[in-house]
DNA sequence: GCACCTCGAGTTCA
DNA sequence: CTCGAGGTGC
């Protein structure tokens, strides 16, 4: 029996804890605390826990102390980034950061001041997008890939520098990125603690952060204290807070009144110049701060300017990160062994005595190529030095030729696929014999007067595989196709175990496996059987582009594929398509378009394609852009724009749904003429094209 | 013809 | 991440 009056007195407890536990979480927000509060805050936490699992009447859905929500799970769930999480481009001296904003002037013409920048520590950890929704905290995800992450929204919610409530709880959403991390002091001591379990330690934060966040049992996440430093907002919906997103130095200040942790050494600079002296001040702190880090990243502070210069490959202009140079150790190169691509590429890889660098133990490394080999002069036996570029890819940097003792042995490529056994052949470049082929070029002894770009031309670096049927080759190739489809059931293995029982023999039949005929296989269930049926079912839908790429065409990626179906449209378009009208395209010359002519002509590739579409592959439209006021015209760019640089000028014309060709033809809409306009301007002319001047094409774009 | 910028393709470990 | 190679501007 319980009294009114003893449930009054358990609810003040409840409520006392929960103000102390704010109390805490508000001074941790702003200062480093030792690790004695830590436990107080853990045992403050523990007794909340307590009353409220016996009296769950004073459980409240939004109150702090839910850092634990669940069980643990199967695996974690893969979800597709609302907005790309984007990589940094890398310097690393400062001759490389002055020449990273020249190359950005140059893309600025109409800027008339200097460019601010915004400073900041570059955390050793794991880039995290978090989802509030209502002030609430619904999702936290990890880069991934950038397109594609996973869901570790439980284990984020038991880290104390992550608001579960911000403290403005807007009507809206908002997606913060930024870097979880293990503070120096923590990884010491789960390492101590790791030593006498007999486990290996972590030997770096990053790994730290990445293998605590991995865990799937969010208790264990708990238990490794980890941090998260917001340093971004990707979107905010629902609330008008324009002027914090004018200057990436306003989201920091945004950040840090909703309650989240900021880098505290960040800050603004009125110019470039001024950012070595704040690297090198950060350089002479970088051993006494409480977590790592890895370098410096600056971003040009105006966010208008910012997106302005848009993205290159993976890496957005207006951000760089100096990053220090990478540890490095030793080892000896055991073996020379070949690994067979997609393409049949034949690429050696060194293989070496398990070797621990930057945090992880590393016992192979690509060579790329023969030529590189040859550069490195690297011979089986050699004591090599090793780094892991970006902490991630372990690269060969040197040979130690000190270290011979005369017993090394030279590598030679092999003569036969180590695959299927076929001829290795050293291939013309776009595998076509091209008719100014001057045959085979003797090793060591460079034609006189034949410059180095000639000599790529006729022959590849690299060696083939020219087996069309080689085994290696078609699974490398249903690994791709399976990614472009972003079919994320079907892994390396179990595509090749379906393929050595004969399930499928080709990428097409794919999509007619069924429960049953995955079910009775070893290691396979009803369930997980089911799972991969329903995957394939759901992801037969794909867009154009994302089609072209999955059928692997030579030189034919994504940012190709995004291009031709642009151009083209559809399928039928682009089957039919002339070899001039494939060349035309902007950033599309003669290898790609031989490529890409040639693919379409070939009867097995048609088969494959139709096989797809039988078998039930849904190509999606492309979509029209609903204010496509350039729908169906084609421009072509020629001369230099002064309010903007070509690049600039493209991506704004296919924003509106308008295409950009290299060549004028009498398909030509628009010819835009800068100044100095050469032989387009007087083709144009030739053949009655409409010619724009810059002022003309600006107005046009309002 | 050269210099530069992008893209494609292959890649490590936990 | 890295290197080679394709494409383009000067």
């Amino acid at each position: 029996m319980q009294s009114s009056e003893n449930k009054k007195e358990i609810q003040k407890r409840v409520q006392k804890l929960r103000s102390e536990i704010a109390r805490l979480r508000e001074a941790y927000h702003t200062k480093n605390l030792p690790n004695v509060t830590d436990d107080i805050y853990d045992s403050l936490n523990k007794e909340l826990k307590n009353i409220l699992s016996k009296y769950p009447e004073f459980d409240d859905q939004n109150s702090f102390e839910n850092r634990i929500a669940g069980k643990p799970l199967d695996k974690f769930e893969k979800v597709k980034h609302e907005i790309k999480m984007f990589s940094i481009g890398n310097v690393f001296s400062d001759e490389e950061l002055f020449a990273w904003e020249k190359r950005n002037l140059k893309l600025l013409p109409g800027l008339n001041s200097n460019l601010e920048y915004f400073c900041e520590l570059k955390f050793d950890g794991l880039a995290i997008s978090l989802i509030y929704e209502n002030g609430k905290f619904v999702r936290g995800v990890t880069r991934g890939d950038g397109n594609i992450g996973e869901d570790i929204t439980q284990n984020l919610k038991t880290i104390k520098s992550i608001p579960l409530i911000l403290k403005d709880p807007f009507p809206g959403r908002i997606e913060v990125r930024g870097e979880a991390i293990m503070k120096k002091e923590v990884l010491k001591r789960l390492n101590e603690k790791n030593e006498k379990e007999g486990k290996p330690p972590f030997a770096n934060s990053r790994n730290a952060a990445a293998g605590s966040l991995r865990q799937l049992d969010p208790n264990l996440t708990k238990e490794r204290r980890l941090d998260f430093f917001a340093y971004e907002i990707a979107q905010i919906k629902g609330v008008e807070w324009e002027k914090y997103l004018e200057k990436h130095s306003k989201k920091h200040e945004l950040l840090q009144k909703l309650g989240f942790m900021v880098d505290e050494h960040a800050r603004k600079v009125s110019s470039l110049k001024e950012i070595p002296s704040f690297i090198n001040k950060i350089s002479k702190i970088r051993d006494s701060l409480s977590f790592g880090i890895d370098g410096v990243v600056s971003n040009i502070d105006d966010t208008k300017i910012f997106e302005s210069l848009g993205i290159i490959g993976k890496d957005p202009r207006g951000i760089i990160a100096f990053k220090y140079p990478a540890e490095r150790a030793t080892t000896i190169v055991k073996d020379i062994k070949i690994n067979v691509g997609r393409t049949g590429v034949l690429t050696p890889l060194a293989i070496f005595n398990p070797t621990s660098v930057a945090g992880s133990t590393v016992s192979k490394a690509t060579l790329h190529n023969m030529d590189q080999i040859e550069r490195l002069d690297l011979r089986i036996g050699d004591t090599i030095v090793i780094e892991k570029a970006g902490d991630v890819i372990p690269k060969v940097v040197e040979v130690l030729f000190n270290m011979r003792t005369g017993k090394e042995k030279k590598f030679k490529m092999v003569l036969k696929c180590p695959a299927c056994g076929a001829e290795v052949e050293k291939r013309n470049i776009g595998s076509f014999q091209s008719s100014s082929s001057k045959g085979p070029r003797i090793p060591g002894a460079p034609n006189p007067g034949q410059t180095i770009s000639h000599r790529t031309l006729e022959t590849s670096v690299a060696f083939y595989c020219a087996n069309p049927k080689c085994g290696a080759k078609n699974e490398r190739y249903l690994e791709h196709f399976v990614s472009a489809f972003e079919i994320y059931e079907l892994g390396p293995k179990i595509l090749r175990r379906f393929k050595d029982e004969g399930l499928i023999t080709d990428a097409a039949d794919i999509f007619t496996l069924t429960k049953e005929d995955i079910a009775p296989l070893e290691r396979f269930g009803e369930k997980s059987a089911e799972n991969i049926v329903q995957e394939i079912k759901n992801k037969r839908k794909i867009s154009f582009s994302k089609f072209i790429w999955a059928l692997g065409i030579l030189h034919v990626g994504e940012e190709t594929a995004r291009d031709l179906a642009t151009n083209f449209g559809t399928l039928e378009k682009l089957k039919k398509a002339k070899i001039e009208e494939i060349n035309e395209i902007d950033n599309i010359g003669g290898a790609v378009s031989r490529s890409v002519y040639s693919f379409f002509k070939d009867k097995n590739n048609l088969n494959f394609i139709e096989k797809l579409q039988k078998n039930g592959v849904i190509i999606e439209k492309v979509e029209k852009k609903k204010n496509g006021k350039f729908n169906g015209l084609i421009f072509v760019l020629t001369g230099t724009l002064s309010q903007m640089s070509r690049e600039i000028a493209k991506e704004k014309i296919i924003s509106l749904g308008g295409k950009v060709a290299s060549s004028v033809s009498k398909n030509t809409s628009y010819v835009v003429a800068g100044e100095e306009a050469g032989s387009k301007l007087t083709q144009a002319k030739k053949l009655g094209i409409k010619i724009l001047n810059e002022k003309e094409f600006l107005d046009m774009l309002q």
